[in-house]
Order: C-alpha cells, then structure tokens, then sequence
DNA sequence: GAGTGGTCTAGACCACGGT
DNA sequence: CCGTGGTCTAGACCACTCG
C-alpha cells in the first residue's frame, strides 16, 4: 500500500481547544469581559469539562484568562511591566522603591538561605515582609533575611517588631555601602501565605526573584520575591514602557 | 451551638500529597532515580490517578521532578543557572556568546514584533533562528528578528539562507554602536516548534526573555528567547554560581 | 440559594520509548 | 511487545461569591 501518512500528528484536543479560544479572544471579547461558565463552554465545544479547563489552564498561565471562584472567567488586559532591575543599585528600602513593609520577625531561616548568607548557625537574622503594590494590585510578596550584623547600629529601642521595626532595619542598612546585587528568576508556585497575600489560589505560578546584596565582599541581605507570573512581566534596564500583547485588545463596555 | 470552626480549611488532597512527595523527595530519593509509576503511586496513597498527577505536574513545575512518556518519572537535579543579563551589554552573536545559529529567513515578522521593531509594514526583516545548549542539554530557543535597516552592508552573496546566512547577518550587526538593551521576562508556554527544540512536550511551561537592542535611537534588534522553566534559573548580574536547591540532595548510583 | 470555578473519581484509550 | 506518561470522559461533590 503506497499510501504513506505524512505528518498525520493528530494535535491533542485540548490543544486544539486553546487556539481555537485564543482567536477568539483576539477577534471577538473585550478586556474583562466575562466568559460563559465552563460547563456551557465544554458542551459548546463538545468535549468534556475536564478537557476543556485544560485548555483554559494554559491560557490563564499566559496571562489571556483570569478565573475566580464563584465569579467566573475573565479576559486578562496585557500583562503590566513591572520594574525590577533598575541599573542604579540600590538598598531594599531606598527612598522611593515600590515596596511597602508589612512586618518584621527574627526567625531563624530555612537553611537554604542559612547557606547563601554564610552565617553562623544561630546568629541572629531580621526577616522583613514586604508587599508590592502596581496599578492597584498586589503583584509580589517578598521576605528579606538580613543579618543582625549588617546592621549592627539597630537598637532595641528602635521598634519591638511590626512594620515600624522592619522600616527601621532598613534605614540601618543603608549606612552600608552597596557594593554589587545578582539576581535570578526562575519559576515557582506560590506558598500558601504568599498565594493568599497575591490573592491567588496556593499553588499558582509565581516568578522568584532572588536578589543577593553584596557589601563588604560578603552578602549582608538576601531577598526572594515572588511575582503573580499571569498579570506580571519583569522588566530589566532602563524602562517597561513598551507592550509586547498578542493582538487586538479592546476595553470592555 | 456555640461551636467556631477556627480555620477548619480542608486542604486539597493533591497539595498534601505535593507536601509528603516533596519530603520524600529530600530525605528518601537521589538526583536521576527513578519514581514508581503514576498508577502505582496513585494505588499506595489511595486517590485517583488524576490527583496523584495534579501533584507531579506541580513538583515538575518547581523542576523537582522529570516526566519523560514512554520512559519514567525521575528526581531531578537542582535548576541549573544560566546567564541571561552579563552587565557589559554586547550584540547577540558577539564573540563567546552562548548560542548556536542554526538557520535565517525572511520571514515577515507576526504583527506585534513589527510594533516594537516600529518598522514600516513590507520593510525586510531578516528572522534568525539560534538555540543555546548548557550542560549537553538543550536550555532555550531564540528567534531574533533583525530589520534590513539595521544590516545595510550585508550582500546577498555572502550566503543564500541556513546557517552561513545567519552568521552573516550577526556579523553585520557587530558594526552597529549598541547604546542599550532592555529586557522583559514572563511566563509562557511552548509553541509546538520551540518545544520540539526544548526536547519538551507542547505547552510547556518556558521563560520568554524578550530583548531590545537598542542603537541610534531606535531598535535596532528584537529577540525572543524561550527558556526552558523546569531546568533554568535565569540569573542576571555578576555570576550564576551560587546555587539555592530545596534540602539534601544526593547522587544517583 | 443559585451559580461559579476547584477538586476528585474510576475508568478508557493513545503515543511514545525501550526490549 | 509491554510499560510508561499523556489525553479524555462523564460524572460527583465542595468552596466560594453574590444577590
């Protein structure tokens, strides 16, 4: 039989299924306009419900769908920069950075980060949470560990703890000099607290950025930030002003 | 009933199970070993198969684990770094970079990176297809797309298409004085020819790094690198050696 | 209470990799 | 060929939001 199939690949449905609603995405919903419901949706399509939010889970992870439980679906606008590695270095907590403190404790680290700040076991490390705010959402949490040392002129009468004491660890930290910051990104999911404080369902895929501090030859801080990855583009350099989306956007009514 | 339930939050089955795997993980499996299958797995904690895999898509997502069709699931090793931001901003194709040409076309470019590269419609756009391997693995794919504008010495003898043709095009680009170079990074999902590359199913999840190169005062080159999200760490700044990993990990036998 | 997305089940078949 | 992970089904119930 001479009939050689070339390339008959028959492409997944739920594959199928997300093209298919990204064009019309494209084509025919505005930007926070509602979906129907995923049970109308799949019968629409004639596959099951399972197959169906497979489909609309990859949308969601690249920033087209936003899903919420007892609401519905709905079209994401474009992804927003934002900014995270200006090219002038700076402290945590300069005049001017985006974040807000929420808290201070002095846990003991998770020992991978024990490890990064080469400090002894037992020396004492602040942990400042911070929370970060763009166009009216959260868009990160982040914890920073910083060594008592890095901060030796902090008194105790400074604040007991709470957001005061955390913003005072931070002016301690500027007296030293920034000598250098290396940063990585990789992918995660959200913790449980970070997910609630992102208002994201635990699990959901989160940006890590981790930021050493370098001064004196030695790292005096550590940060690991997440970002929400479905409504956040990092931007490196000089600005995030221009979009990259994939096609025609229009405004809901 | 004066009984309140005080944060009685049932949690879901599959991020129980994510927690007991990932302990099992650190403290009973080395780097490259081979876990039981999903039907087996899924028998000994007694849910369904479907739920025992929402946990391994998971720990995949956190590039714990390896999920290979036809072949198995396997430990991972720790993400491995991969530079992305050298701070002595250079052209791609630069002597010593990481990539590997591997073919050029003139291709018109989709509608959103004519946007960015602000060329008039119908203006050549040479597309260069380059991948970068690191440890003898395949970490992204890249597609840069550069306007004719930016290349004016190149002739069309230097090479027809392929390879040679893509060199010849980089090596033009030497010529041009790079004043900067903005950067974006953001979630996304493999488009079936990247993930073909990627050596990874369709749909999976990658870091998309897109990169303006910016010269006389216009973008002289855009690209859009694919890395892949399960085995990067994408580290920007002085080095990528420092490695952070999630607890004791051993060599497989 | 009605409607939404989130979780879970117990099956089935398919595509792929190695033997 | 067999065993693996990948896809798909047709249900069920739960957690949440909102009117």
């Amino acid at each position: 039989m001479g009939s050689t199939q070339l390339e008959t690949v028959p492409e997944p449905k739920y594959w199928h299924l997300k093209t298919v609603l990204s064009e019309a995405l494209d084509s025919e919903f505005a930007v926070g306009e509602i979906l129907p419901n995923e049970r109308d949706l799949a019968a629409r399509f004639g596959v099951a419900r399972a197959t169906l939010r497979q489909a609309l889970e990859q949308l969601e992870l690249e920033g087209r769908l936003q899903r919420r439980r007892g609401v519905g679906t709905t079209v994401a606008p474009p992804r927003m920069g934002v900014a995270v590695g200006t090219e002038q270095h700076a402290w945590p907590g300069a005049a001017g950075d985006a974040w807000q403190s929420a808290d201070c404790a002095q846990a003991a680290p998770p020992a991978a980060v024990a490890a990064i700040l080469e400090t002894d076991r037992n020396e004492v490390v602040h942990t400042v949470r911070r929370s970060r705010m763009s166009h009216g959402q959260p868009v990160a949490a982040e914890l920073l560990y910083i060594p008592a040392s890095s901060v030796p002129g902090l008194t105790a009468i400074d604040a007991p703890s709470g957001p005061a004491r955390a913003r005072a660890v931070l002016r301690e930290l500027q007296h030293l000099e920034l000598e250098g910051q290396e940063r990585a990104v990789e992918l995660g999911s959200a913790r449980a607290d970070d997910a609630k404080e992102l208002d994201r369902l635990p699990g959901a895929p989160v940006l890590v950025v981790t930021t050493r501090f370098v001064a004196a030859g030695r790292v005096a801080a550590l940060s690991v930030a997440t970002y929400r990855a479905d409504t956040c583009r990092l931007t490196f350099g000089d600005s995030g002003s221009v979009e990259i989306h994939h096609g025609p956007e229009r405004q809901a009514s």
